[in-house]
DNA sequence: CGCATGGTTGATCATGCTCAATTTAAGTGG
DNA sequence: CCACTTAAATTGAGCATGATCAACCATGCG
């Protein structure tokens, strides 16, 4: 079985031999990282860009009366700290929230197939933001809850981690309301009601959108698209 | 006087000569956008990027029944459509606010100095769509606000566009309701205490902050980094 | 002068928050 | 395997921030 993190990025971008080559190469020297430890701290150094080659982790911004935001969900495949500054500081921080495996993002000079993975990549993850703004912005509980559940399931699934409309989701209700900009408390009543109207079925953290077309239609939602091709 | 663009990409990245005059040249072939007029419409093809030279514009997002969310503004010598990917789709709808004055954006490999202002803006652009995730998320009305005026202080003063607490502000409070995530009719009264609490200034299209450091304070702000040096 | 856009005000309503208690699930060590 | 501990999920009651609806001004421009 590959890497998720390879099947993601495989397809972003056709992989010839040798960005593969490269790819096995920086997984091979993977490390672990437990939940809740912080990979990046904000407003520290940034050293080398990093590969999540399984795992889901979170980027979090503290506020200083203790409110958090959690500005977005980092899965298998995801790039972190890819810019091409001279002594960049984090912006946020980003922990872990399962037991991850991570690896140094191998260097873009060492292959064009990469690159053009990495671009992508990078574009996608601008546009999960601009997604999230959106629904922090303008949506109500349900649609920011329905929008954020298909947009894991999309992700998910170029990373081979979801089939048909189940996933694996291994962020408390806390977690999501953090990231939706609500409390655990409405996140469960909506959760709730997403079961009782059958949109979902969620059972021990284990997540399956019933009908993605039509929760999607539901909510308006298109499908993230960066580029043609 | 220097183009504000100039001020704010030199203030980025010291501008050798180089860089500078392939800026005057890009400068010199602009054009003007009018008010409400659509630069990039968003699922469409991305031509080149562009250097805002001077003028106000809105990265938009429309849902299906009408609403629209501000995703953030462009200002004088932030960049548009930066990205290395090979046939990229426009992830938002850009909309002139202000007249405007636009060119081409030089490319980074006219001049390495270029490469880095290229770099610390978009590094900058990250951390601006963070903080808007931020305030859209997790803080109040009164909030939210405070900390947008604060921003675009911080950011017109990098292109030389205000002085003090002092700039001008040309988006109606309808469009920073569709920034902020709330109604005209809220951001309204939430001016109206800003104003009443000597906060800020505001008449006809002039915003004053009185007192940026103490406002920054009093909503826990702290101004955007993004690398040292 | 008239129309249009943007700003202002008031009254009422609703979504989602707060607080607080209770149940369930998941570990953990004996 | 069970008692004990802790984190997470669930439920209820009351509340508040900000929305909605509907006028009504102010300003500017043809």
């Amino acid at each position: 079985m590959p890497e998720p993190a390879i099947l993601r990025l495989g397809a972003l971008a056709d992989l010839d031999a040798d960005a593969s080559r490269v790819l096995a190469d920086a997984a091979a020297r993977s490390r672990m990282v437990k939940p809740r430890h912080e990979i990046i701290v904000e407003g520290e150094d940034v050293k080398e860009p990093l590969l999540i080659l399984d795992g889901w982790a979170a980027r979090i911004r503290h506020l200083s009366d203790g409110r958090r935001q959690i500005l977005g969900f980092l899965l298998p495949g995801d790039l972190i700290g890819l810019c091409d500054q001279h002594r960049p500081i984090a912006a946020s921080t980003i922990a872990a929230i399962t037991p991850m495996s991570i690896c140094a993002a191998p260097a873009v000079e060492l292959s064009p197939a990469l690159r053009r993975a990495y671009a992508v990549s990078r574009a996608l993850e601008h546009a999960y933001m601009l997604a999230q703004i959106t629904r922090l912005g303008r949506m109500n509980a349900h649609e920011r809850l329905a929008d954020l559940l298909l947009e894991l399931l999309e992700r998910l699934k170029l990373a081979g981690r979801a089939s048909g409309g189940n996933f694996a989701l291994p962020v408390t209700q806390e977690g999501i309301a953090d990231a939706l900009g609500l409390t655990s408390v409405h996140v469960n009543r909506t959760l709730q009601t997403m079961r009782r109207d059958d949109e979902i079925v969620l059972k021990s953290g284990s997540l399956t959108v019933v009908n993605p077309a039509l929760l999607a239609d539901r909510i308006g939602r298109n499908p993230t698209r960066v580029s043609r091709g």
